[in-house]
DNA sequence: AGCACGCCGACT
DNA sequence: GTCGGCGTGCTC
């Protein structure tokens, strides 16, 4: 029959079988064929084990390929099986694509974030059971004996765990097992674990809450697409009042993702969670072991999974039937991921919401101006909590000008601020020193030649950390130990440390306060989740009365003896020329001011500044949010900048300059002409070498409304192409501009 | 992203 | 003579 005359879409090759175009989760953003073998059914979704090259790859049919190009003739593989979990949802691909399509990242490389499960998908490893059915053997020991004893009450025992509790090896098992006195049967599979009642704990709600908590439990009853904006400051009981949200999504039947920026994944949290719904969620962050995350992966797929709290990672999981998404501290940066795909979660949960035509709450005292703006323009509900639980005062926030009042040469608390610090200790109650920087020293320079110990292959200085007795280098990792020599000038003990770091800080503190128990918490100092967990127990056992920390510390933990917070250098984040500079820094400090004064009594922050009259330190100090974001929206306006211009960022890199500022300077030449885009640059990129590769950057920045990802594309499809240790990396919607 | 293939330095 | 460094290019 000659189909080109019937003109009928046909999926089958001269030689009869199907064929199916596979995403498979390498750097490619075009699907590969490959042969359906006989008597397998495929879909769109259904995921599979391919061959790829001399491996196989778990990957995903993205659709049906009625005509294989012809080119590929007798190259096409087979598929090699069809894995056994449910198939990737059309919402779940529709996101794979548009991500991939928005950020210029492969299909491949984004699909790869929905199947990270490890390579532990096999189904479930069959535990063995023991249980004792016959006689006892002709010849007993003591190891036997032992082992008959505990499976004596003839219930099934997990065999490695029977083992281990008679203390005998699995061969003393295996023995009995011969001898018939003993059989191995497969274990039952454990129980999915029990869904988050919403009834567990009925919520004890100011009028303000409730009627918080009422809108967002109607929200969470639609089945449609709406961005909730849960406006609540430090203390307002925000987590409580979306918890209803998520109450509701459970009575429903539906799974709800928590998304929460990683460091913010505390003991804590899982905790208030439990205390609401009798429950912990399911936790998925970079941390799980491989079996784990395959278990975990395994029941969101399946549905089982009810409530999941998660890093930026979890967005792209396969979950059966989502129906609610909490964006938790929406303004954090975080939420940007920079490494390999360049994508905003909170920006793409959004997108997710869209798609899958379900409501969305973004969560925060401070929220992004982008955030912000939407509220304003109506374009998102904004559900406002305006005032701290249980009679709580907001903190009393005073600015250090340190120019009339700063410390003496070589120290960082000035005396107002450690006249305070003393009072609290004095009072039992505890003190935070926030410094956003990691260390003990950003520099350390020469005092016989001015030497400056720098970083040999970044553009950096290099970090004292006393602690650890190396010089570092906070960019690529390098370190050395710190010298007693001056490298240049061979003068001995020379070395001087300039500026602070944590360490410093708690140096100066000790000093200051011999009585205190002074702790640091610096993300440097921190090995895993569960270090940090254990460190913050201790705080909020009351067992340190002066906390030094960086950033760390501005998440939403809790310590409940916690009345006095003093930033050490309120303008070091507004100083590096960045857009949103001045954003985050009024970010930054309001959570950590908001740390103190949320248990008991009212809370005090200390601002110590070179300039007070910075619209940051003035809306600060006059609690007034409205004005900071009056100030830094009318700036944006102003400027085009984000979010009423958009913005990309390409960072061409190579080994030497010439090369990178030479292709930077010929892909600038060719970009597309577009009277609703500019093109600024190359300009050399605010660090201009990382780990000895030379960083050119163009910025391109256009009207709100314009497709900047295709023009993108276009342009990049055009342009030279990169080679040999030349790399450009695109950035659509950067966050920093480093 | 892996992984193989390929072409130049120090060694069982 | 080989082992192995990582540059380059392909994977249906």
């Amino acid at each position: 029959m000659d189909r080109s005359v019937l003109g009928k879409p046909s999926s089958t090759t001269s030689s009869g079988s199907r064929v199916v175009d596979v995403l498979v989760p390498v750097a490619l953003d075009h699907a590969y064929s490959y042969r359906v073998p006989r008597g397998t059914d495929l879909k769109p979704g259904d995921v599979v084990s391919v061959p790829l090259g001399p491996r196989e790859v778990t990957a995903v049919v993205w659709a049906e390929n009625a005509n294989p190009d012809p080119r590929l003739h007798n190259r096409l593989k087979d598929v090699s099986a069809k894995l056994d979990v449910p198939p990737l949802r059309e919402e779940l691909r529709t996101l794979v694509d548009w991500v991939a399509n928005y950020t210029l990242s492969a299909r491949g490389m984004v699909l790869r974030m929905t199947l990270r499960m490890g390579e532990h998908l096999a189904p479930e490893r069959v535990r063995l059971g023991v249980r004792l059915i016959g006689n006892p053997p002709q010849r007993m020991t003591t190891a036997r004996r032992r082992l008959i004893e505990i499976l004596s009450d003839g219930l099934l025992h997990g065999k490695s765990d029977a083992a281990k509790e008679a203390g005998v090896s699995a061969g003393v098992i295996d023995g009995l097992v011969d001898e018939g006195t003993l059989a191995v049967e497969p274990m039952p599979r454990a129980l999915p674990p029990p869904a988050p009642d919403p009834t567990f704990a009925a919520p004890d709600f100011s009028p303000e809450q409730q009627s918080a908590a009422q809108i967002l439990q109607q929200l969470a009853a639609k089945d449609a697409f709406q961005v909730a904006l849960l406006d609540g400051v430090t203390g307002s009981g925000k987590t409580e009042v979306y918890f209803e949200a998520v109450a509701e999504a459970v009575r429903r039947g539906r799974q709800v993702l928590i998304l929460m920026p990683e460091i913010a994944l505390t003991g804590q949290f899982l905790d208030r969670f439990a205390r609401r719904f009798g429950v912990r969620p399911l936790e998925w962050h970079s941390e799980l072991t491989p079996r784990t995350r395959a278990r975990n992966w395994a029941s969101i797929a399946a549905g089982e999974a009810h409530v999941v709290v998660g890093a930026r990672s979890a967005l792209f999981l396969p979950y059966a039937d989502l129906g609610l998404i909490v964006v938790d501290e929406e303004h954090d940066q975080a939420y940007k991921q920079d490494d390999g795909a360049h994508y905003h979660a909170r920006d793409m949960a959004v997108v997710r919401a869209h798609i899958a035509k379900i409501p969305i709450v973004l969560a925060s005292a401070t929220p992004s101006v982008e955030s912000e703006v939407n509220a304003r323009k109506g374009r998102y509900l904004r559900v406002p909590l305006p005032s701290r639980f249980g009679g709580q005062h907001m903190p009393h926030i005073e600015a250090i000008d340190l120019r009339r009042a700063g410390p003496p040469r070589g120290r960082f608390i000035s005396p107002p601020l450690a006249e305070a610090i003393k009072i609290a200790v004095e009072r039992r109650e505890q003190a935070l020193l926030f410094l956003n920087r990691r260390g003990y020293a950003p520099l350390t320079l020469c005092r016989a030649c001015g030497h400056r110990f720098a970083c040999t292959i970044c553009d950096a200085w290099l970090v004292d950390h006393r602690f650890r007795q190396r010089l570092v280098c906070h960019h690529c990792g390098f370190s050395m130990p710190r010298p007693h020599q001056c490298p240049h000038c061979a003068a001995e003990e020379s070395l001087a440390a300039v500026g602070p770091g944590v360490e410093r800080l708690q140096e100066e503190a000790a000093a200051l306060f011999p009585d205190a128990r002074t702790m640091v918490l610096s993300s440097d100092l921190i090995t895993s989740i569960e270090t940090m967990r254990s460190e913050l127990n201790e705080i909020a056992e009351g067992r340190v009365d002066i906390i030094i920390g960086t950033q760390l510390v501005a998440k939403g933990h809790n310590f409940p003896r916690l009345n006095l917070v003093g930033v050490v250098d309120a303008d070091l984040g507004l100083s590096n020329g960045d857009p949103r500079a001045a954003e985050r820094t009024f970010q930054l400090l309001n959570q950590v001011i908001g740390r103190a004064g949320r248990e008991q009594g009212r809370g005090v922050g200390y601002l110590q500044t070179h300039q007070p009259e910075h619209p940051v330190m003035k809306a600060l100090v006059a609690c007034d949010r409205e004005a900071f974001y009056d100030t830094e929206i009318e700036q944006r306006e102003r400027a085009l900048y984000p979010p009423f211009g958009r913005l990309a960022s390409l960072i061409v890199s190579a080994g030497d300059r010439p090369t990178a500022e030479g292709f930077a300077r010929k892909l600038a030449a060719v970009a597309p002409i577009d009277e609703r885009i500019q093109v600024l640059g190359p300009a050399e990129a605010p660090l201009a070498v990382i780990k000895g590769r030379y960083r050119f950057r163009l910025l391109v920045k256009s009207a709100r409304g314009v497709d900047l990802s295709h023009y993108l594309r276009e342009w990049l499809a055009a342009g030279p192409k990169t080679k040999g240790n030349l790399k450009l990396e695109v950035d659509v919607d950067p966050q920093s501009f480093l």
